[in-house]
DNA sequence: GCCAACGTTGGC
DNA sequence: GCCAACGTTGGC
């Protein structure tokens, strides 16, 4: 079992938002980025736990955790013509997007704040660390366990 | 809203 | 295949 971390912006949608979807579950649909789409294409696997990241808010950091529940499949949302995601290039044959789905597991007890992540030198490989835009990035088993703990 | 950092596109 | 121009991400 592998772990990961989604970011998403809140005001799209949050932590509360998938705890409160139907069967606690949602399409990670969006995804437009090579990298962030191999991660998820290849390696995130049903199983697997995600640390929900919120960005682009008030209060920047993680903010809860799901369980990968279906391995990946093709981005519906690429075929789509009325979809901000639509992509004309992408054909069911030769689809170029990806998906996974993700149930909710639990809230932290606190946000742990980008901030604080930054700050606590016993996080050491997580790529958030290192300013980039991934928006899937595999987190190590012992910054998991860091972040957690620092949820308490 | 600003802007730095990064990713993508397209001309050559 | 290089690289400048452009677009996007995302913290602040």
């Amino acid at each position: 079992m592998a772990y990961w971390l989604f970011k998403t912006e809140p005001d799209a949608f949050s932590i509360d938002d998938l705890k409160h979807a139907a069967n606690q579950t949602t399409i990670w649909e969006g995804v437009r980025n090579y990298q962030a789409r191999n991660f998820m294409r290849d390696e995130v696997k049903e199983g697997d736990l995600v640390m929900i990241y919120h960005s682009s808010c008030k209060q920047v950091g993680v903010a809860g955790i799901a369980t990968v529940t279906r391995d990946a499949y093709p981005d519906p949302s690429q075929f789509d013509l009325k979809s901000d995601y639509y992509d004309a290039k992408a054909t069911a044959e030769k689809p170029r997007w990806f998906v996974v789905d993700v149930t909710y597991k639990q809230h932290l007890n606190k946000l742990v704040s980008l901030k604080a992540i930054k700050e606590n030198n016993a996080i050491t490989e997580i790529a958030l660390k290192k300013g980039g835009r991934l928006s899937i990035m595999p987190v190590s088993q012992s910054d998991w366990s860091e972040i957690i703990s620092m949820a308490n």
